[in-house]
RNA sequence: GCCGCAGUAGCUCAGCUGGUAGAGCAACGCAUUCGUAAUGCGUGGGUCGGGGGUUCAAGUCCCUCCUGCGGCACCA
């Protein structure tokens, strides 16, 4: 007899060994078609293998998370039989499902094309449609290498290999063709459906290491219904249209060319929402208690050799040399300048925190293929600053710029943040000792600011652990923005020092920190966050005032002058063109608000608003509108001061 | 940097097996003064990414370099 308890909490006694399949049948007709596979005691298995014991089993289908991913990993096995049919002597290494499908990483010498994935996605659909059964088989690990080699599939027996002694060696069968597998899978082809699609090729790393052979990777997305699928492939074209290289071009916000690689020129449109940003960030950083500083660009090699970059980012810098042949490097980080502001005159424990930014423009080699748009460039302008302090201050300094970070990230559009910490690396500069410290002194800081975070082992900075804080963008790709290092290592190496309560000479701590990252990656987030549509406080044009007739223009000038004395930025529009045609020009700019006058207007003094995405006007006396807009165009910083001195104000009048 | 793909007018793109470049939008000009997402007519615009080669002839074929795109690797 074996007990099978369901998922809610009934009983099922069986005669003897019984399969997913037969629970599910056992159930109900409807359940057992639907059912991909089980979980046995939580873990995941094929519908069709036997429980010989008394368990806990759940049925899984296409509407759990772990049926659509059964499904992915099929896909990806159903590919790669494909493949082998069409082009025999490709080697299989691995094809895991992955967040929105699958991909297969394949060892054939010819190259495929993308001619290629029409053919094989059409075998596949042949494979789906002989349906052939799924069947798992245990081996013997030495049988299987064996086997495996003298098939010609290296790669597989390489894998076997390297498996765990204990780990039992599944191979899948489907049809002729087979797999070494982990597993589970679908009972049968046929249960794969129809709503996949190939969707890009790309070479990869054997085991993600560029220094192994590279495959040929085939990507794939899969779904568990057409439906999802088409909305898949919508979402793709969506994102598509608000793509930051894209949405900079059409709104003259900046662009690049190949004579400056990896480097921005940045249009007035475009520098003027930077500047909008940049402006906000320096009022955040002296209202937090911030000094600004700036310090050079190109800076004597010695300094980077003292500060450790040259033995250990040399190959992401730039360097030139000068007549005298002295070689100076263009500056990656501004860390090393902030020491030597620093270390001018005999700093006090008094003087700590010192809290010393700067928006600092900085160069790095980046590798050709990892260039993006605004998003990875190689010339880019940090909001960085160096928290000078006690190793007792480390705790509320970092307390206090996760409130800092928060409250710019909300402002600016952005909820929600996750947090990673990254752990020592193995290249580092620094005793182990010192990096015990340090790790622990960030861990508590960081449970002490109350933030979560999953571990990122090895990817600290060469001189300090760190936090990561990443944003989401439109297309759901992770940005790694903020950061937060601590560094005992660079106030040692370039000889930081400060008198203490006791009279001696201590080293400062140093917490390496930045909010947005860089300007350049921050705004090519925020571009695709907003689909350039900004909100008024960040448009570079936040209203163009448009007349319907020459009779208006008089009055149209006058609007737009007091709009700009009331700090909006305006342009005007006195073309002679139907308001028909300005106001789709308009609204295809993304300007936030259109101020339309005719000849009625000028004679009420008045003026008609149309916002961005609406389709009605609001009429309103020339003084309430600018009033109006006036406020709506505050930076949300100064808007919460506007309304608490408004607060204070009415509370005077009351006293 | 590696693998694959691409580069034709400001933008989006067409140009079959080689015979000396085309559309729409944009721009410019003229007419139109028209009340909330495209007024009409007309005009100009291209060393077909750079270099080399094959050929009577190259946007088209070959080589090479550059840049871009998608991944991988990298991302202090």
């Amino acid at each position: 007899m074996v007990a099978i308890t369901l998922p809610d909490g009934s009983q099922r006694q069986f005669d003897g060994p019984v399969s997913g399949l037969d629970i599910a049948r056992d159930i109900g007709p409807g359940l057992a078609k639907a059912a991909l596979a089980c979980t046995v005691d939580g873990e995941m298995w094929d519908l069709t293998r036997p429980i010989e014991r008394d368990a806990s089993v759940s049925l899984v289908t296409a509407k759990d998370e772990a049926g659509l991913e059964l499904i992915r990993h099929d896909a990806a096995h159903v590919m790669a039989e494909a493949v082998q049919e069409l082009y025999p002597g490709t080697q299989v290494t691995i094809g895991p499902a992955i967040e929105t499908g699958f991909y297969y990483d394949f060892a054939r010498n010819e190259p495929f094309t993308p001619d290629d994935l029409g053919k094989i996605e059409a075998r596949m659909r042949d494979i789906v449609a002989r349906d052939e059964a799924i069947v798992r088989e245990v081996w013997d690990r030495d049988e299987a290498i064996a086997h495996f080699q003298e098939i010609g599939e290296q790669y597989k027996a390489e894998i076997i290999a390297d498996l765990p002694a204990g780990e039992p060696i599944t191979v899948y069968r489907q049809g002729a063709w087979k797999d070494l597998c982990r597993g589970p899978h679908l009972p049968s082809t046929g249960r794969l459906g129809t709503a996949f699609k190939l969707t890009k090729l790309a070479g990869a790393y054997w085991r993600g290491d560029a220094r192994n052979a590279q495959l040929q990777r085939i990507y794939g997305t899969a779904w568990a219904t057409d439906k999802q699928l088409k909305e898949y492939l919508h979402m793709l074209e969506e994102a598509e249209k608000r793509d930051h290289r894209r949405l900079g071009r059409e709104m003259g916000l900046f662009h690049l060319q190949e004579e400056a690689q990896g480097a921005v020129f940045w249009h007035p449109k475009g520098w003027t929402l930077y500047r909008t940003v940049q402006t906000y960030m320096r009022r955040r950083l002296e209202d937090a208690g911030y000094v600004e500083v700036n310090t050079p660009s190109v800076v004597d090699r010695a300094l980077w050799e003292r500060s450790g970059h040259w033995a250990k980012f040399r190959e992401n810098m730039f360097t030139t040399q000068t007549d005298d042949e002295r070689v100076m490097a263009l500056k990656p980080m501004n860390c090393p300048g902030h020491v030597q502001i620093f270390r001018q005159g005999i700093k006090s424990y008094r003087d700590l925190p010192l809290r010393m930014a700067e928006f600092g423009s900085c160069h790095r080699n980046e590798a050709s293929g990892a260039l993006h748009g605004l998003m990875r460039v190689r010339a880019f302008v940090q909001d960085d600053a160096h928290i000078f302090c006690t190793e007792d201050q480390i705790v509320s300094e970092t307390k206090l710029f996760c409130d800092l970070l928060k409250s710019v990230y909300r402002d600016l559009g952005f909820e929600s943040v996750t947090v990673k910490f990254s752990d020592r690396p193995e290249v580092r500069a620094g005793a182990d000792e010192t990096w015990d410290k340090a790790e622990e002194a960030l861990k508590a800081a960081t449970n002490a600011a109350g933030l979560d975070w999953t571990l990122n082992p090895g990817e600290g900075a060469f001189y300090g652990p760190k936090l990561e804080f990443v944003l989401r963008d439109a297309i759901g790709r992770d940005w790694q923005c903020g950061t937060l290092q601590v560094d005992f290592v660079l106030p040692d190496r370039l000889d930081a020092e400060y008198v203490g309560e006791d009279g001696a000479k201590h080293r400062p701590v140093m917490l390496h920190r930045a909010i947005l990252g860089t300007f350049e990656r921050f705004l090519g987030i925020l571009i695709e966050n907003t689909a350039g549509r900004f909100p008024l406080w960040l448009a570079p044009v936040q209203a163009v005032v448009a007349t319907i007739t020459g009779e208006a223009d008089d009055y149209v000038r006058e609007v737009a002058a007091a709009l700009g004395r009331a700090g909006l930025k305006v342009e005007t529009d006195l073309r002679n063109e139907k308001i028909n045609y300005k106001v789709r020009e308009h609204s295809h700019a993304k300007i936030p608000v259109i101020v339309v006058v005719g000849k009625r207007e000028a004679e009420e003094r008045t003026v008609a608003l149309r916002r961005l995405g609406g389709s009605s006007q609001e009429v309103l006396a020339l003084d309430d509108a600018l009033n109006t807009l006036r406020m709506q165009a505050l930076a949300p910083d100064l808007a919460r001061l506007a309304s608490e001195s408004e607060g204070a104000d009415q509370r005077d009048q009351v006293a």
